[in-house]
RNA sequence: CGGGGCGUAGCGCAGUCCGGUAGCGCACUUGACUGGGGGUCAAGAGGCCGUCGGUUCAAAUCCGACCGCCCCGACCA
């Protein structure tokens, strides 16, 4: 049946409530598709749960082709499954908790990694039982320190959340690739151009991770891209190149009196040298852990970087007082002496100190740097690991094939539509699931994740698919394929030929909205291209006598009139969607 | 959690500084006119001014506490 906008459950705003900033937040209070109940929690009006179905069938549609079988897992955990795998405290206090009538502490479930691998371990005992590869459409709840931007950053949201256990490296490969490209698929058939990123594997542990970003000015993550080839990377993780390091032979150490000089940029101009020939001192605690580290002067710290290489969850930089505490010097600490003063402090050195010679450091004293300071020589860190922040213009670090690249790092903003992580073990492990294989023996499967969030998805169609009027819904993701305006509803001879017209459109396997209110045209056609429905037909006394229909792509300047009999060929024409995607299914 | 902003009718806002019992536009209801890009006229309905407490003869307005929402940052599988 045709849906009668006289009987739509929600209603279009002519002004977007002041709380939203983007345009798809504003265009999805505006035609009424999502009411918020708080801060991070909505709900979803008919119309945009038909769109959410239809991309929820593209999803399945591709993961089904990729291998995976859909299943449903509880959003109602015992808090001891996650004591088993370790990760209670990793997730902290985005986790909702609460108890039950027994006092047994529960959470709702921020994913499933332990609810699938319990799966596992209760179900699948012999290597012949491998690859499995299974997914979820589910809701996921994460108290977000700040839900933001409408639907990309909430507390209750869908994910599909995918899970493949495999026998051996090769196997997982396979597993992983079909993934990534069953995700290239639905994202392409939904109407969102994505960038896949390398990405840093956050909490949820694992070995390496790829992101799946829209790229937009409204994303809340910042991405590397290099203008060159092919490299991307989230900032967070991104590499780059630091240039060639002089060649000097290294001096001796020379103090240099520095009155008040506490920054790089003054000190480098005090001393009429570069930045990059200084070195930069940071003092962080991770996970409470004092840690020093030093990179070259004309870069930045990446401070995940320096959390993954001292294998910390937090960090964060001390405060003034922190490092007076340490025996330190704020604006003048030094690596050199560190052991001498009996630190317990981590030292991390980026990877462009070895090679940068006669650098310029502080003297751990007021006012007192010191020229001349050689990595090796003078000092020693326990890790020399790539700590720099990526930051545009910086040197493309290689391409993704390994061969070098002479281009350079461009930063970009973007939003996370999708992840996937090789896990390896890190669950199946802790958790004890295991597999026999071949020879009899105990084997831990390698497993992947793999997340889409759904609404996010919808947001980004919105956002990439919009104009000043309203949404333009690629024909996937439309809530119907045909907005029908009707003028003079109230006339038999009218509403028999939207019944007619209705009819023959569904029959053809169409979905029809019509705009049945007793409304101005000029209303009407408003809401038709805030709506945004591939489609909108005209039907009205005059069109009706002429026997035609008028018909306007959403995407189309003007309307143009298309007789009765031809009617049918000529939106099969323009609704023809994308089809599933020729590639193999793994 | 730090910084900032905002809570007055379904939506957008004024009124708050300077206390006197609430208003505008859109939307909604009824009627008439109108009828192809958000119409006109008329008559209506709708508000515990976020909550609690205080000051005062009197509080949307002043004071205090709390709650909620938005933005920036921290955080973010």
């Amino acid at each position: 049946m045709a849906t009668r906008m006289s009987g739509l459950f929600g209603r279009t705003l002519r002004e977007a409530p002041a709380e939203a900033e983007t345009a798809n937040h504003q265009l999805l209070l505006r035609a009424g598709l999502v009411v918020q109940l708080a801060a991070g929690v909505y709900s979803y009006m008919p119309l945009a749960w038909r769109s959410l179905r239809k991309i929820e069938t593209i999803i399945r549609d591709e993961m089904d082709r990729a291998g995976a079988q859909e299943l449903l897992m509880p959003a109602i955990q015992p808090v001891e499954l996650w004591q088993e795998s370790g990760r209670l405290d990793a997730f902290g206090e985005t986790m909702f908790r609460f108890r039950d009538r027994r006092d047994r502490e529960q959470l709702l479930a921020p994913t499933h990694e332990e609810a699938v691998t319990d799966l596992f371990r209760n179900t699948v005992q012999s290597y012949r039982d491998l690859p499995q590869r299974v997914y979820q459409i589910q809701n996921k709840f994460r108290d977000e320190a700040r839900p933001r931007g409408g639907l990309i950053r909430v507390r209750q949201f869908l994910m599909k959340d995918a899970y493949s256990f495999d026998a051996d490296e090769p196997a997982f490969q396979d597993s992983y690739d079909a993934m990534a490209q069953a995700y290239v698929n639905v994202f392409q058939r939904a109407g969102v151009p994505i960038t896949r990123v390398q990405a840093d594997s956050g909490a949820i542990g694992g070995k390496s991770s790829h992101e799946f970003m829209f790229l937009t000015a409204i994303g809340e993550d910042t991405i590397a891209l290099c203008r060159n080839c092919d490299y991307a990377a989230n900032q967070e993780r991104a590499e780059f190149g630091r240039g060639l390091a002089p060649v000097e032979e290294p001096a001796a150490l020379e103090p240099v009196e520095t009155p008040g000089l506490t920054t790089i940029d003054a000190l480098a101009h005090f001393l009429e040298i570069p930045a990059s020939r200084t070195a930069k001192a940071g003092m962080f605690l991770a996970d409470g852990r004092p840690v020093f580290a030093v990179i070259r002067g004309d870069l930045d710290f990446n401070e995940l970087k320096i959390a993954n290489t001292v294998d910390a969850h937090e960090i964060r930089a001390m405060t003034n007082d922190e490092i007076s505490a340490q025996g330190w010097v704020a604006g003048y600490a030094s690596p050199i002496g560190l052991d001498a003063k009996l630190t317990d402090a981590t030292v991390v050195a980026d990877i462009s100190i070895p090679n940068a010679p006669n650098l310029v450091a502080g003297g751990n004293r007021t006012d007192l740097h010191l020229r001349h300071t050689n990595y090796g020589r003078d000092w020693q860190a326990a890790h020399v690991a790539d700590i720099g922040l990526a930051r545009d213009g910086d040197p493309c670090p290689t391409q993704p094939d390994g061969t070098p690249c002479p281009g350079a790092i461009a930063l970009d903003r973007g939003i996370e539509l999708g992840h996937i992580f090789r896990l390896g073990t890190v669950f199946s492990e802790p958790l004890s699931a295991h597999f026999t294989d071949a020879d009899g023996e105990q084997q831990l499967p390698i497993m992947g994740s793999y997340g889409i969030g759904v609404e996010r998805l919808l947001a980004a169609v919105i956002e990439q698919n919009h104009d000043d009027q309203g949404i333009i819904w690629p024909a996937a993701v439309a809530p119907y394929d045909v907005h029908i305006v009707v003028i003079g509803f109230d006339k038999p001879e009218i509403a028999a030929a939207v019944a007619q017209t209705e009819a023959a459109l569904e029959a053809a396997g169409l979905s029809v909205l019509t705009d049945d209110r007793d409304e101005r045209p000029g209303v009407k056609f408003n809401d038709a291209d805030l709506l945004g429905m591939p489609v909108r037909l005209t039907l009205s006394p005059r069109n009706l006598k002429a026997d035609v229909v008028e018909l306007k792509a959403r995407t189309a300047a003007e309307a143009d009139t298309v007789a009765t009999a031809g009617l049918l060929a000529r939106l099969a024409d323009i609704l023809h969607t994308p089809q599933p995607s020729d590639a193999p299914a793994s």
